[in-house]
DNA sequence: GATGAATGAGAGTTCATTCAT
DNA sequence: GATGAATGAACTCTCATTCAT
């Protein structure tokens, strides 16, 4: 179903060695993408701010849209870690449901940046690669799925399942509304605000009590 | 409130072919950058797809930049003109609702590769131009504000003033990732079936009856 | 029979200016490729020689490549002129082929350090391009096969049909071998000696008089 | 009166050692030599090639054009090896130079690639290397050089003395002629062919008799 | 003696912008 | 008002060479 992840060659042999100057990259990537922008980034920049030069950076990558796929990838990858680290899939499906909003709301607030840098500059990916990092938000899309199936299966919520899919991307956009739309929606509401109003939006139509 | 527009100074006199060259600009923009993107289209081809020079194009804007705003512009001049005209402000406030929903919905639809070039290009506009360009994003959502506000004075619509403008920003980016998310939404839902699916979930909660 | 002669884009319209250019282009790499090598020598400093900037310079061309090949094209167009200018036409095959044998020699001889360009770097030509320089070789030993053809015809040479190509063939190479081997030959011969020498050689076989 | 053989210098001490390593060397840049030509080979691939590491390539050779001197050197001694042992020194001059002179069209014909890459690649070495190497050249050259002595001795040929060292040089030319125009003559020619017909030419003028 | 990660000068090429015509 | 040739800073990427391990 999902793409198989790309793997960038290196030209160093330790496997040990790539991971951790590939976080280095990322790291100093990151920031300064966040910052500049892709395409105002220079290579040098992104080498210079990792700690070494530029030949080094090559030998890790193998061109600056490579840095862009590591950057997103890590994005994705700790997205989804913290989003399942809060997450207790215990209790009823409406319970877990509750609950694994409010943390992917928090998590897109504390990764507001990074949220946004994903949708800005991933469309600067190579089509293949492109296409694996919106596979990665899709799986992210399937934890919320799969919740609203257990609570259909559990008696907890009430919807056609035809319509999971389509709930689970209402709950994702509305998250990441957080993230967009944050000059206009900080001045109104805190995050907590926030959540619990799209909460009650979102389960209104679909909890069987609450 | 919002942003004055920024005017873009001109070595030509005439303001009657400052506008046509603009509008040629503008079509010839349009295109390039859904295909290629801003960045990796060059002020060359943009001359050339607008049917004169390098030189000349430079007669009517003073950077690169300014061809994106122009371009930005003229997208929400066209949403907000296309949004307008389709709206029929007669009816109670759930009435006129349910058709702006639809109408935005289906103006998302036919614009799709416009709304995705100004999400994925307006970034590189200079600071102070996004600010105005993001304002006039503000100016389409106060729209539904007011039809919000109009339903519940008339008592169509039950919903806390201090709600409006999240419910405004909710049918936003709701229309908005019938674009954004088409790829995954496609698969399973017509324009009409998704928008249908979405006025349910929206008016739900806030309609007094349907 | 001989490849098309390659078309070299240029983002300039102006043919005669086009022309004069790259004429300029011409001369300066003709010195930088005989003095440093193709690929000692930067596109920096083909631009700087030939009077103009970088930017300026790939106005005029696609790339280094088609530097090497403007030159080598240049050569052989005027190796093949000053040739085809030097031989008269009139009298027997024998006497116009002694005459064409000293003018080649000669004009090997002048055009020493180009003829050795051709050979040391046209092998950096992409093999498409490459095909076509070697093709004029061809074309000047062409001269010399009409040239035999000729005497054969008026009795002036005695010479199988079968052997013309490589007759014409080794009058080439002992005139490219005045430049190959420069070196060694000057030290024992003017260049007057050592055309007589060869013609006596290669004559002695063929020519039914002399 | 040749240039003195040059000496590489090496880190490593045990010559046995040396020789095996540099032999491994030339095995492999030889063939990306010939395939991708001088500038186009990395030091790194040469290492790879060699089985070796970068590091332990710099520790048999001090810079990347000592590489090719090895492979030019090593080039120039097979063809002379090869051309000594293929040539009997008993008989007349005459009948030994016929021997030789179909040697050495057969060694260029085996060689072809390798001759090819001295005539095209031994420019990028240093001046005072590439005298050297130009050098080796001469002799082989002196091979014949000496059998045509030999020849004018034993009366079996009749050539001035003076013109000895051009005869040389006109055969090994036109043993490389072989390789050189090899697109073009064996279309027409086997080498048996070619090796008769040129013997026929070179020697109509000094053989006292076949 | 062997390794291979690190280096950085320097390469070819692009392109927004200018300005003389 | 229109043209398009000229500019050169800036870009991404390469690769011969070094040296600590």
């Amino acid at each position: 179903m999902s793409e198989k992840r790309k793997t960038i060659p290196s030209l160093v042999k330790d496997p040990k060695l790539i991971e951790k100057r590939r976080e280095q990259i990322i790291e100093a990537a990151v920031h300064l993408f966040i910052n500049k922008g892709f395409h105002k980034t220079t290579t040098r920049e992104i080498a210079r701010a990792s700690g070494f030069s530029i030949g080094t950076l090559y030998e890790y990558i193998e061109s600056k849209e490579d840095v862009l796929y590591l950057v997103c990838d890590a994005i994705h990858a700790e997205m989804e870690t913290r989003l399942r680290e809060a997450i207790n899939f215990n209790g009823t499906g409406l319970k877990i449901l509750k609950l694994a909003i409010r943390s992917f709301f928090r998590v897109m607030d504390q990764m507001s940046d990074r949220v946004l840098l994903i949708y800005q500059e991933s469309k600067s990916l190579p089509k293949e690669t492109l296409r694996y990092v919106l596979g990665r938000e899709e799986e992210i899309a399937q934890i919320f799925v799969e919740i609203l199936q257990k609570g259909i299966a559990d008696g907890s919520l009430r919807l056609d399942e035809k319509h999971v899919k389509l709930m689970a991307d209402n709950i994702m956009v509305l998250g990441e509304m957080w993230v967009f739309r944050r000059w206009a929606l900080h001045k109104h509401y805190t995050l907590e605000e926030y959540t619990e109003k799209q909460i009650t939006l979102l389960l209104r139509e679909i909890s069987v009590s609450d």
